[in-house]
DNA sequence: ATTAGTAATGCAATACTATTGCATTAATAA
DNA sequence: TTATTAATGCAATAGTATTGCATTACTAAT
């Protein structure tokens, strides 16, 4: 998918969801479709810099999380990052494998991995909460 | 298993590595045991403050590291904190079932859980890292 | 249009998490 | 005993995140 395209998606996603779409929640989700990699909320802080926007990191934080709500973003706990999420209208439980070489995330979902997370889960008496990312390190094929 | 036989067995663990066991290396060894959820560095610190012992929180750092790599301590990277590894032997993938609400870990293994990371990987072509872990977050039984 | 209410952002202090380089001390081996 | 290595101390610094309150922008009701 495009950029302009994830990037439709994801404005008609918080339109839909009667959210406000704002200049700088437009400018970061901008920042994040073009990030290749995770980038902390501080890189953001640079990139804005560099483009003359100056936000408060309070700023960027709450636009984070505003989209991170709306699923749109995830959190990558492993790093202290933060990556567009590949596919935000999965209802399956959001998959991130994370090289720890390259930082490279390959995203996918459980059922394409061939996992039931939910059946698993069951064995234990535990709930898997909805719409969880789960994060697995790996070696990607240019790191192996 | 009893508190006392988890730490016998991470001293057996780390005597046949040829690791050298300090007291401060025992003493967090223990807080970590006694702790029923994950735990911070500095609450560690705190802990061992009112014991009367003042390490230094680089020092924390390096022990937990130490016991980091005999695979006898989990980081759990979505709480930036560290919790004893359930079964410290085990070769399988480790997977740390998070409870977000009350912070309990319940740790098991793929295979009890049925899943194949291995297998899963391979379609992607990128390759699991041996003896990782992997955080899933979930509602316990006291919590759902 | 005016006003009231709500949402977004700014500000800057603070808290929390983690690492670093170098000094010192302790343990071990030659 | 000395040389070497490992562990710890020290304290500065870096990195990550949150908070409370002020201000600004937006929206809806009158």
């Amino acid at each position: 998918m495009k950029n302009i395209e994830k990037k439709n998606k994801a404005i008609q996603i918080c339109l839909e969801s009667k959210e406000t779409l704002t200049p700088n929640r437009i400018t970061i989700l901008e920042l994040l479709i073009d990030s290749e990699t995770p980038i902390s909320a501080y890189d953001l802080s640079t990139k804005l810099k560099n483009k003359g926007k100056n936000l408060n990191i309070s700023t960027i934080y709450r636009v984070i999380d505003f989209w991170i709500k709306l699923k749109i973003v995830h959190k990558i706990s492993y790093l202290n990052k933060f990556v567009l999420c590949s596919n935000p209208e999965e209802i399956h439980t959001h998959i991130t494998n994370i090289c720890t070489k390259c930082s490279k995330v390959i995203e996918t979902c459980n059922e394409k991995m061939e996992l039931n997370l939910n059946k698993s889960s069951q064995k234990l008496g535990i709930l898997l909460r909805p719409d969880i990312n789960v994060e697995i390190p790996v070696l990607c094929n240019n790191c192996q």
